[in-house]
DNA sequence: GAACACCTGGTTTTT
DNA sequence: CCAGGTGTTC
């Protein structure tokens, strides 16, 4: 048994975080005890370049905790020079949580998360010089196709021919590469459209700039800037970070790459953690190459392959390793197990995505409701596919079944409309000048500012080289807003109040929050649209405030954290300082906001089947996998399947999918699919036919009995493509499945719950939002439990009245009032501030 | 300014 | 088919 299980109490997957913490480990054998040797010697490399080759289920997470803990335990490196970089939040707490395991408290000094989540760190406190307010904003996808948007019309481009998402692709791809507007002109040379795509660049780049505003990219690639203009900030950082640790090195692109090597480049300590093989985001500017040119990049590098896979059977990975070996240009290496043969790879072959979905409902039935060991929980079970389209067809089997699951990916929580208008409210507030965001909410609520009053006040703040939100108070000067004036002006003094609340520090974030959703109107907007919708983002509304809560949690336990004094061997100036005043909350946790997905949130112990794409499964695993889709067009998709290079990326893409798998793999491909409303005759995936025949078990769920065909001797007609003909049937469409909302839902209807704060790893709540402990603003006003129906009241402006009906909603209630002398209303309980008629 | 009809296009995605 | 955007009408 190694310290990691003596540590969490034994047992394999290592999510486990209860159990009495132990003594920090202080000598490298007892660190390393239990690993393999090559995970040993990435464990114990002394110092210099080291390139660690990680295969699937390798065991890397483990070397690089081990590897963080024997340099902090053994070798005495404080915590605080220590820099691991992780590709998703959620793999950032985990490195966390399991480094703090093995070193204690002190791993609270680390820096460990995303990219972009420490460049932020970096640019919130220097970003001044390079003529950015320090109190600048992050725009999320939604905003950058606005902003994009606006550039096109402003150069008078025709939206058909200069599509948002294209040029906006375009743009990010030349940020993620390092090229600024100037080269990106440059390199445009003679071609119209290319430089036509460079002023878009141009353009946009003002107007985030202009508005204080960076986009997701602008965050490394200022980062970059600040490096290299600024030699005595990247000194200090090369400084303090004298090891410097990269996970998924595979997925990083230029910018990235760049940003490392700068930081590394005084001690030379890089070490990166990476596999070829699962190199998935080429079409997001990852390049496979910074992991292949490694060792000429670092020359004195050290390299260690990490080839034993502890995840999977051999059944499993062997399908894996004949898929991938299909791939050039990789690096030479075989995956092996000694976990056991397992059971057969299952290729299901239904004859439509209704017989798929209902067959593998069928086969979580089946494998749930076993005997002993071999029974399975919902939640060792995945779907995956490669669409999130492909989703939907799942939803109805598994209502059917009754079994309970949960989506993820699609839309994020914080992607929905009421929480994204808070959100720019919020927005707006922190930063005056974010001018997407004063355009979202202007008029929402409906104030009656429209188009027209939008565009000449626009107009104006370009002439008067103002920000929206200031124009705003000189429209009385302006003939062609002198009659919005008055509202204008109110929408301005509104956010000034605002402002005004804040920089007074006058109450805590969630209070504040919830202020701003009461006063700005949108909660009394919902309340008076009085229907089911109305009340479910309600709901929402009040999940944010728990999301707030969460968060002001976080800090405030940090805080404590750091006055608990110094850890030995630590610097005052190591000390990350929690934001300080109701300001710093706010934009941290606007930050937090825009940098945190629901996939961060997945909570692994509630039990039921997970469904998401390949992509979002990089990273886990699961006992029983169902890959379903695995057709021509779909997997790989008919977009990749004329480029060698995509069709790579797709590939590997299907070995990531396989190796997800511990125990189980169900492949399923469909006869025909119904897609984009027309029923299409599908061939099963080139991936699946480069697995050996004889290592696959064919099922066809659904029919009567085994297809003739399936008995025949000779090649398996699924696998000679001019055997199977695209069949042609009519376009029946199956009704559409009865879907409880579109996008990210949960089995029986539950919505995805918002994210933890950083560092928290407390979850939110997933039932019905517990109301956030906010205080009511008016001494001794009444909550919504104190009310009932029949009740006499008091309201500050309506008078005394009578609660004729309450409809809870999310821990407040709506009231339907009848006022004595001011009619009914309907009233949010908690913002009425209601006293009891005396 | 809102409600409705029409059209178009449609990977993957974290940050 | 279905979401999101645009255009038309009242």
């Amino acid at each position: 048994m190694d310290l990691y299980d003596l540590v969490h109490g034994g047992g394999d997957a290592g999510r486990r975080t209860e159990g009495a913490p132990r003594p920090p480990a202080t000598t490298a054998e007892e660190l390393t005890a239990g690993l393999n040797p090559e995970q040993r010697k990435a464990v114990l490399h002394e110092s210099g370049p080291l390139l660690i080759l990680a295969g699937a289920g390798s065991g890397k997470t483990r070397a690089i905790t081990h590897r963080i803990a024997y340099l902090v335990r053994v070798r005495g490196v404080p915590a605080s020079a220590i820099l691991a970089i992780t590709f998703t939040n959620k793999a950032a707490d985990e490195m966390r949580t399991r480094v703090d395991a093995l070193v204690g408290p002190v791993s609270g000094y680390m820096w460990v998360g995303t990219f972009h989540a420490m460049m932020m760190r970096i640019l919130r406190r220097h970003i001044d010089r390079l003529g950015f307010d320090r109190s600048f904003t992050v725009v999320d996808t939604d905003d950058q196709h606005r902003t994009v948007r606006a550039c096109i019309a402003d150069l008078g481009l025709d939206e058909k021919q200069f599509q948002v998402r294209s040029v906006h692709a375009a743009i990010s791809r030349a940020k993620n590469d390092l090229q600024g507007v100037e080269e990106f002109e440059a390199l445009a040379g003679g071609d119209w459209r290319q430089q036509k795509i460079a002023a878009v660049y141009r353009e946009y780049q003002a107007r985030l700039r202009r508005s204080g505003t960076l986009d997701f990219d602008d965050i490394l690639l200022y980062a970059v800037e600040l490096f290299e203009r600024f030699p005595d900030v990247l000194s200090t950082y090369q400084d303090r970070f004298r090891h410097v640790l990269v996970d998924e090195y595979q997925d990083t692109n230029r910018v990235q790459y760049l940003i490392v090597r700068m930081l590394s480049a005084k001690h030379g300590n890089l070490c990166v953690v990476g596999d070829d093989d699962q190199s998935i985001y080429a079409f997001r500017g990852a390049t496979v190459r910074n992991i292949l040119d490694f060792e000429k990049d670092f020359p004195s590098c050290a390299v260690i392959k990490l080839e034993q896979n502890y995840r999977s059977t051999r059944a499993i990975l062997d399908a894996a390793n004949h898929v991938i070996a299909h791939n050039r240009g990789r690096k030479a290496k075989k995956l092996w197990t000694d976990v056991g043969e397992g059971e057969k790879v299952v290729l299901m072959l239904p004859a439509d995505q209704e017989a798929e979905a209902f067959g593998v409902a069928d086969r979580i039935q089946e494998l749930t409701h076993r005997a002993g060991a071999a029974r399975q929980e919902y939640r060792e079970i995945a779907i995956l596919y490669r669409l999130n389209a492909l989703s939907r067809n799942f939803e109805e089997a598994l209502n059917n079944a009754r079994i309970p699951y949960r989506i993820y990916g699609g839309t994020r929580f914080y992607d929905r409309r009421e929480v994204k208008d808070c959100i720019a409210y919020l927005n707006l507030i922190a930063n005056g000048n974010a001018d997407v965001a004063f355009e979202r909410i202007v008029n929402v609520p409906r104030r009656g500012i429209g188009d027209a009053t939008l565009s000449a006040l626009v107009q104006a703040a370009g002439s008067r080289g103002l920000s929206r939100l200031d124009a705003c108070a000189c429209a009385s000067e302006e003939p062609t807003l002198s009659r919005a004036a008055g509202r204008l002006g109110a929408f301005r003094g509104l956010i000034l109040r605002f402002r005004e609340r804040l920089a007074g520090n006058a109450a805590g974030l969630s209070d504040f929050i919830e202020s701003v959703q009461n006063e700005s109107g949108q909660i009394q907007e919902l309340v008076d649209q009085n229907d089911e919708e109305g009340r479910d983002r309600l709901e929402n509304l009040k999940e944010l405030l728990s999301s707030a809560v969460l968060y002001e949690r976080a800090v405030e336990e940090k805080r404590a954290a750091l006055e608990r004094g110094l850890p030995e061997g630590l610097h005052a100036d190591d000390r990350d300082p929690p934001p300080a005043d109701l300001a710093g909350m706010l934009l941290g946790f606007l930050e937090q906001v825009a940098l945190y997905s629901d996939t961060d949130a997945m909570d692994e112990t509630k039990d039921f089947v997970r469904l998401m794409t390949v992509h979002s499964a990089k990273g886990l695993e699961f006992r029983t996998v169902f890959l379903v889709g695995a057709e021509e067009g779909l997997f790989p998709g008919f977009r990749a399947i004329d480029s060698e290079d995509e069709l790579e990326e797709e590939r590997r893409l299907m070995y990531v999918a396989i190796t997800r798998a511990k125990e189980t793999l169900y492949v399923s491909a469909a006869k025909s699919r119904l897609m984009y409303g027309q029923t299409r005759g599908a061939m099963p995936s080139r991936f699946v036919r480069e697995i050996p025949e004889e290592m696959l078990e064919v099922v066809e769920p659904g029919a009567r009995r085994r297809s003739l065909l399936f008995e025949r001797s000779g090649p398996a007609p699924w696998r000679d493509p001019d055997r199977v003909r695209y069949e042609r049937s009519p376009g029946t469409a199956y009704g559409a499945p009865s879907g409880a909302g579109g996008g990210s839902g949960a089995g029986f209807g539950r919505p995805a719950a918002p994210m933890p704060g950083p560092g928290v790893r407390a979850f939110a709540p997933s039932k019905p939002a517990a109301p956030p402990p906010v205080a009511a603003k008016v001494p001794g006003a009444l909550g919504a439990d104190e009310i009932e129906k029949g009740a006499r009241v008091l309201h500050a402006r309506f008078g005394p009245g009578t609660v004729k009906q309450k409809e809870p909603v999310a821990g407040d209630a709506i009231l339907v009032i009848e006022f004595d002398g001011a009619g009914t209303k309907r009233l949010m309980a908690r913002q009425a501030n209601l006293l009891r008629e005396t």
